[in-house]
DNA sequence: CATAATGGTTACGTTTTGGTTACCACTTTA
DNA sequence: TAAAGTGGTAACCAAAACGTAACCATTATG
């Protein structure tokens, strides 16, 4: 099933799915809910996400209005992403998402030992 | 990289994203948000999945504690799949992402036609 | 006897997503 | 001359997610 069958869907649930509906989207989204970041600061702080994923993260959440890229033309080069205000409308969601999950984790069971 | 990575994360957004982050899951729990259901009128409501997937994405939303199963002994056999406590609360966060989505949303442009 | 009905499972294949490694352009600094 | 620093890209590969088609058990009904 092709991407764009839930990004044009009639239904809301569907077509935010098909925004935030990977790994890393909400995660990027979040690191930048108080501040505009560079492309290496972004890969620093998630740590282990690959440069190719940033990247292509980074063109998706574009290309659907959550975050503006502004690229400066110096050497070595600069580019800050930023949230738009779509995509600041997102934090406190991706916030309460957050806390309902705070509210019903148990670690994880220490498996038993001999 | 394991689902267990995120699983089992320090950070809720990443342990919430291992819980929701697939096309369906949302749209599964959606569809019980006031009333149970059994997997044939889920399978038929949803339209669009296929029998293996619901099946799988069930499984694990039972896993994870969202909902849960209760079969009965009947022939055929009738089985029936309830939000639990857990899986109720996440019902506004998905209401508010529908709605955030629905306040950004713009139709898809018609194509230029010669 | 054949078919329908329910809630799956199994085997298999495809698509989507994520990851690795090497490399590039350009300038500054050592 | 050589390396460092930035924000990538390209080719390739691995894993996760999703999909299809056929099949199963059991009972009721025609």
């Amino acid at each position: 099933m092709n991407k764009d069958v839930f990004k044009y869907s009639d239904c809301p649930v569907y077509r935010s799915m098909s925004i935030l509906g990977t790994r890393w989207k909400p995660i990027v989204i979040y690191m930048l809910r108080d501040h505009k970041a560079r492309f290496g600061q972004l890969h620093a702080s998630i740590g282990t996400i690959s440069k190719k994923v940033l990247t292509d993260t980074l063109k998706e959440l574009e290309a659907d209005g959550i975050l503006f890229r502004e690229e400066f033309k110096e050497m070595p080069p600069r580019v800050e992403y930023t949230l738009t205000h779509k995509g600041k409308t997102l934090i406190p969601i991706i916030i309460q998402l957050a806390r309902w999950d705070n509210e019903h984790y148990e670690a994880k069971q220490v498996e038993k030992t001999a």
